[in-house]
DNA sequence: GGTATTTGACCACGT
DNA sequence: CACGTGGTCAAATAC
């Protein structure tokens, strides 16, 4: 890990060790460069998102191009065929795991119960979204990456049925359900952004939180309420099945470093409050003891109990 | 024309 | 009571 862009760590460690102000501005100074850097990079027609970011609110440019990235990336990820799938998780996980759960580590909380295999699959291509364009990693992203944004991924998807994996690759999330954004909020607490979700079932309650840091990472899931319904199994075809294989073997390997979390299934107040109450007292033992796998009960557990964890200061914008 | 995403605004809640 | 934050809605936009 201290061979991987000690850049990136130092800045991710900085973001949570450093105090507020001071890192403040060079968070900004970061984030600008960061901004530039990706769009340097990426240098592709970022269609949907700058233009809804143009007609929108230009403030909020910056965040939600970063944002758009972080998401396009996973759903990058997800669309590669399992030969990506396991070069990635080659890669990655050599490069990552030791790193990555460093990294990770910084970000508390991360229960997620028994829920089916589908979420983890959600954990996992976040999971790897997060690793990849966090660490140096970006760097080896090929530049010609479909890295562009969700936009983009989605209208490919959509146009190349070559893929076979529309719904998969699109909303579902790679948990094997549907998911549609409903908002996205800029958070300070943990500086970055939280991407809401729902799913695309009209009986179906459930929904899930995305939280991201600055580069767009993902960097927590929660999963609110259950579905009442199976996932619409869309598999129809060996590549798809291929795919999920191997999206299977990356949560294996990728999960214990992203923090996943599953809310009761309760109503969102309800929710908040357990989590509230649930989180500082729960996190520390049990996460800590089964930090790195699968837990029994709770599914996957990649989390610490950090002592430094900001969240769990008073606000912090995590209680609600 | 339908669906999904983006994003500003609104409301509820906690401090 | 004011302020900040979280969660959601809905219009605009893109595909």
């Amino acid at each position: 890990m201290e061979d991987r862009g000690s850049d990136t760590s130092d800045a991710l460690q900085t973001d949570d060790e450093t105090t507020e102000e001071s890192e403040s501005e060079s968070e900004e100074e970061r984030l600008r460069d960061l901004q530039e850097f990706r769009v340097a990079r990426l240098g592709e027609p970022r269609g949907p998102p700058l233009a809804a970011a143009a007609g929108g609110g230009g403030g909020r440019l910056e965040a939600t191009s970063l944002c758009a990235g972080g998401s396009h990336v996973i759903s990058a990820s997800r669309e590669e065929p399992e030969e990506r799938a396991n070069q990635l998780n080659g890669e990655l996980g050599s490069d990552i795991t030791g790193e990555a759960a460093e990294t990770y580590s910084r970000n508390p909380r991360t229960v997620c119960p028994s829920i089916s295999s589908g979420l983890l699959l959600v954990s996992v291509s976040q999971s790897i979204s997060s690793v990849a364009s966090s660490t140096p990693l970006d760097r080896k992203l090929p530049p010609t990456t479909k890295v562009t944004d969700s936009c983009t991924v989605r209208s490919k998807v959509r146009n190349s049925s070559d893929c076979g994996t529309t719904s998969a690759v699109k909303a579902s999330g790679g948990d094997g359900y549907n998911w549609r954004k409903y908002g996205q909020k800029q958070v300070k607490s943990p500086k970055g952004s939280r991407s809401y979700f729902r799913c695309t079932n009209s009986d179906c309650s459930a929904k899930k939180i995305e939280c991201s840091d600055l580069l767009s990472q993902t960097t927590e899931t929660v999963y609110r309420s259950s579905h009442n319904h199976d996932p619409p199994q869309k598999v129809r075809d060996g590549r798809q099945r291929s795919r999920v294989k191997s999206s299977r073997i990356i949560v294996e390997s990728e999960v214990a470093k992203h923090p996943v979390r599953m809310l009761p299934e309760s109503d969102p107040s309800v929710a908040s409050r357990e989590q509230k109450n649930e989180l500082p007292s729960s996190v520390p033992g049990r996460e800590i003891q089964e930090a790195n796998g699968f837990d029994a009960n709770y599914g996957i557990v990649a989390k610490q109990g950090n002592d430094n964890d900001p969240e769990l200061k008073p606000r912090q914008g995590e209680e609600k």
